[in-house]
Formats: structure tokens, C-alpha cells, sequence
DNA sequence: CTAAGCTTTATTGTATACAATTGGCAAAAG
DNA sequence: CTTTTGCCAATTGTATACAATAAAGCTTAG
């Protein structure tokens, strides 16, 4: 995908980013790069000033830190609203992406590929099954930060066993459909997260630029 | 604003949107229009098909009632949060627009006008006061809704009554540094002004052309 | 030497032309 | 009569040229 091109690790954070230059460099026209760059605006990956130039945002801790707040409690609202709508055929395709992550992360050398994609499936199932149109457009420009899906290369073997274990809880919760009690774990879920992404970054002050 | 010329209640739902069509009626080029459609797409007032073609989309109540319920979560978190960073000189700013409010609702003839502006001040200030540019970014893409602020122009006497007071009391949730009580009205006081929607709109069955 | 104002240059906004893709219709085969 | 396939029209995506605007640098007056 374009968007990706731009900020995937090649720009630092206040890099100005004009127009032409990014046509340039991704061997298209200003419009698709003009589009581009709106999309990035909305998800506050790129900062615009008054004269309307853009750059790349600067993320600090307390952004990501925002970030995740607001990622747990709209995940969490999620989960609540999921657990009145949820099916006996979505919760088993629930558990078989459990138990995919499981097999991923369990290995001696874990699978962080597999455990993302099938993370991203497991919480995409979620939000679909809460059945809210406008939650899924405001929680999609939260989730598709990089910054959050970076996280996981950081994680530790325990980090990714409490991950699959805070899953199982949640198709306990689903199972017994106690809203408030899915609602906690994912809140929990995503916090966990936050954690262990502000420990992988403790000391560095400012975000450094991935290997994606 | 470009914006709203499009959906100001000219068009119906459903109808599809072409782009040069617009660019005519605007006396514009399709590159803003497309830049415009893309925004309302973002808010949801423009549906997509798969294959790029945009609708007016078609706000069923159930619609209305989910941005509702977001709208009430986030600006109850918003509330909570500026709890935390009320400062004197903002909370006597929140008193002197909520005292415009009242002087505006309480003529014999309410002047709408300024009481939307009011109010609009009211909840921009709580949310910058919130601090959070993440969360702003959530809640303008809700608040925007025109939907939203045609509703006060069905508001009955009681309901500008109810709205200036729910204002007086988040003052005072404020004032005594209570964040879980601002929380608590805030979300009340959004979910009052659905039950106000609601009730104007109650066995109309789809949304009709407001006179904006 | 500083600052204000003008000129120049760089960057974004808009219009238009063209390419690519999609939907619809018609004609022909089953 | 239904279905499929191919062509044509309609619509969106992209490129490029031009207009508007903001930043920067220079000149000159204080």
C-alpha cells in the first residue's frame, strides 16, 4: 500500500513532507500523494500547520500513552456491545484464532507473523460483531498505527502467553455473556499492551524508526 | 463551508453522489469535491461501494442512536479527563457561555442560533481542556453530524431548561474536582439530547430534508 | 544594526485532460 | 426464455499545467 511508503521508518519525526518531493520519491503524481496525506492527517501521523504544510509527526510517550487509553476503552466498549450479538459461530471462529496464536507463540522461536495477523483477526471479529459502523471507523484509525503493531517484536515469552491467556478469559466472558466482565478483560487486554511497549521503549525518549 | 452544500438537506438518501455532477452544481473542479467526499466519507454521511462509488448514506434511527452512545462515552471521558486540567480562568469561561446559554433559551422566543453557538463553545472548551488531541480528533468527526444540531430546533422549553442545568452541574462536578461525577452528567446530558432527537423524530421512520 | 516592506521563490490549491475501471445493455448461444 | 459474453457508456483514478498563497531573502529607511 502507498500510505505505508512514507512513514515506514525512511522519515523522522518533523521531517517537513512536501508534496512534490513524496511524488517523486513514490513515482506517482502530487493527487494520489495529496490523498495520501489526508488519510495520514486523520490518523495523527501527520502533523499539518496553519499554512496547511505537513510533517511527520513527532509521537511522544504521552501520545502513545493516549493512544492506548483511548484504544482500550473503545476496544472495551466493543467487547460489551460484542457479547449481546455474539453467535455460536463467531465464538468458535474466535477460539480457532486462539488457538492459532497459541500454536504461533508457543514455538521456540514464536511467530510474531502469525501471533499479528491472527491478533489483528481475533480483535477485528470482536469489533465486527459489535455491530457499530461508526466504532469500527473510529477504532480502525487507532489500530492501524504502526507504532502499535511494532510493540509486538518487543515482546517477551510471557508477554505473549498472557496475551493468549487474556484471550481465553475473554471467550469465557463471551461464552457466559457477562458484557461488563469482557468489557474489563479487554480494557485490561490492551493496557497490558501499552506496557509492554512503554517498557521496550523505557529510556529512549523519542520513538525510533522501525525495521518495517 | 464546501462541505455542507452537499448534504444540507438538498439531497435524499441513497442518491448517488457523482463527482462532476457535484463539481457543476458547486461551481467547482471534481479535485475539491473528491477531497470533500473522502471527509464525509470519514464522518459516514457518504457511504462507498466496493467499487469507489459514493451515496448519501441513509441514517436509520438505529444509526443515530450508536453515534449517540459513542458521542456520550467519549465526551463523558472528556469530561473526565478535564477534571484533571481545569484551570480558574476556564471554568469562569465555562460560567460566562453558560450563561449566555441561559439568557438565549430563555426569551419567550429561544434564540437557537446562539445557543447552539454556546453550547458548541462549551463542549469545545471541555475538550480542549481535556487534552487529548487523539480524542478531539474522535469526537469532531460525532459532533459534526448536522443531524445532531438539527435536533435542538425541535427542543422544547423543558429541554433548553434541562440542558442549561445538566451545564450547571458539570460546573460544579468540575469545581469540586470530581471527574466521575462530570463524567456521569456529561453522559446523561448526551443521552438526553437523543431522547430529544428521538421524541421529534419518533414515527417519521427515516430522516428527512432539514430546512438548513 | 535592526526592522519593516517589497520582491522572489517555494509550496499548496484548483482545473482540466487523459487513463483505467466499472456498470449496463445487447446480442447470441444454450 | 434464461444466461453468458462482449462492447459501449459512464464514472472514478491519475497526471500535469496553472493560479493562489505563504515563506524567505533582500533592500532600504530609521
Amino acid at each position: 500500500m502507498k500510505r505505508s511508503v512514507v512513514l515506514s521508518g525512511e522519515l523522522s519525526s518533523g521531517d517537513a513532507l512536501r508534496e512534490e518531493a513524496l511524488a517523486e520519491r513514490c513515482g506517482v503524481s502530487r493527487t494520489p500523494i495529496r490523498e495520501a496525506l489526508r488519510q495520514l492527517e486523520a490518523e495523527l501521523l501527520v502533523r499539518r500547520t496553519d499554512s496547511q504544510r505537513s510533517y511527520v509527526a513527532d509521537w511522544s510517550l504521552d501520545d502513545v500513552a493516549d493512544a492506548f487509553d483511548l484504544r482500550a476503552m473503545l476496544e472495551g466498549c466493543a467487547a460489551h456491545r460484542a457479547v449481546e450479538r455474539m453467535t455460536d459461530d463467531v465464538l468458535s471462529q474466535l477460539n480457532i484464532c486462539n488457538k492459532a496464536i497459541f500454536a504461533a507463540v508457543s514455538k521456540a522461536q514464536p511467530d510474531v507473523k502469525t501471533f499479528l495477523d491472527r491478533n489483528r483477526e481475533f480483535h477485528a471479529l470482536i469489533l465486527e460483531t459489535a455491530g457499530s459502523r461508526r466504532l469500527s471507523n473510529l477504532l480502525t484509525a487507532l489500530i492501524e498505527q504502526p507504532v502499535v503493531w511494532r510493540t509486538a517484536q518487543h515482546y517477551s515469552a510471557e508477554a505473549f502467553e498472557s496475551s493468549h491467556s487474556e484471550h481465553s478469559d475473554l471467550l469465557a466472558a463471551f461464552e457466559r455473556r457477562d458484557g461488563q466482565w469482557a468489557r474489563s478483560i479487554m480494557e485490561g487486554h490492551i493496557r497490558r499492551a501499552f506496557h509492554a511497549y512503554s517498557d521496550a521503549h523505557r529510556g529512549l525518549g523519542r520513538l525510533e524508526k522501525g525495521a518495517a
